[in-house]
DNA sequence: GTCTATATATAGATAGAC
DNA sequence: GTCTATCTATATATAGAC
């Protein structure tokens, strides 16, 4: 059970830590975001960077699996599925896959980081890849390699968050949205 | 005219700047990786680790620049050539060009963050942005939003370059290709 | 719950011997 | 060119007042 304050602290180093990764990302600027000193973290946080970080991640985690069980629910065909799954990573705070594995993991303890590897499997990756999985079962999609597009779906899904606003006058859902349909046309069997 | 010796510290802090990025990596971590002590560094680093990591990036996007030139003249239609772009991208030190915007520029100072933005553009981006716009322009390809479709074929790259080996038993120059065969059946004129 | 003050740890940078 | 020793700066963490 946490505690509100908890709450609005998990929320902000969530966005900070997301956005610019653990080793940028000092606890005095997470405090500075709250309008409080350092120190004052430690009362809501009282194990520290590490832990917080570890604490911010699993929660961000757990809502994923949540937010992708039901965006993919809500979809009855791959491409909407993936539309609604890409959806939902937008309305989060930025998720840069590859730079928790290869910088912020490489700062913690390799035991947490192991943990936050087959948590992210587990709730993000897997829910993905069984999409895939199924559409291919299903005959509506090519035989591909499942874990290849898998990744390259994620990779796209990374690039979107990034794309500055300027870029485009869309909001990054059409942005998905087309990204998609360039996908489909190449994953639809041939017609 | 730079000595032989800083080419290899160069070469190092690359591998572990572009690897992990530059708050994770410590002049420690790179000076271990030379078999030296960390006040060695300032021999071939007098300007320490924020000049070091500028040096190394630029000499790494010039590096690109000439590295996509050639890749690109090797194709003659617009899939060879990204498969060719992609096979040198491979070839080198991991670039994760999300994480550098969103993570590492922000720990340097701002004016050699501005040199560094612009100077990826001009030999990153723009030389892979052209081969759309050629495409397009001559037909072989659909139209579409080119700065989406550029900023997705680097995500895709990036997702590339950090598919771990053992998830396949493919070369990542295989797995580039396959899917720049996916991107091509979307993006291909109706037929 | 948040503060100030401070202790401790880590990382970056400098001086000078060899 | 590389070392040891050390200084300084920054960041994390703790103690105790309010």
């Amino acid at each position: 059970m946490e505690s509100e304050a908890r709450e609005r602290v998990l929320d902000v180093a969530e966005q900070l830590f997301s956005s610019h990764g653990y080793a940028t990302v000092k606890l005095k600027d997470i405090a500075k975001a709250l309008n409080m000193k350092q120190a004052s973290l430690y009362y809501h946080a009282p194990g520290g960077k590490e832990e917080l970080y570890f604490a911010v991640m699993k929660r961000n985690m757990i809502r994923h699996q949540k937010g992708l069980e039901n965006a993919i629910a809500a979809g009855n065909n791959w491409q909407d599925q993936l539309k609604s799954v890409a959806s939902w990573f937008l309305s989060q705070p930025p998720m840069y896959f590859s730079r928790m594995i290869q910088s912020d993991l490489r700062a913690i303890h390799p035991q947490q980081a192991q943990d936050l590897m087959d948590t992210s499997y587990m709730t993000i990756y897997r829910p993905i890849q069984q999409v895939f999985v199924q559409a291919q079962a299903s005959g509506e999609m090519q035989s591909t390699d499942i874990n290849l597009i898998t990744g390259i779906f994620l990779s796209i899904v990374e690039g979107i968050q990034s794309v500055p606003n300027e870029w485009s006058s869309k909001t990054k859902d059409e942005i998905a949205a087309e990204v998609i349909d360039i996908l489909a046309y190449g994953l639809l069997p041939q017609k």
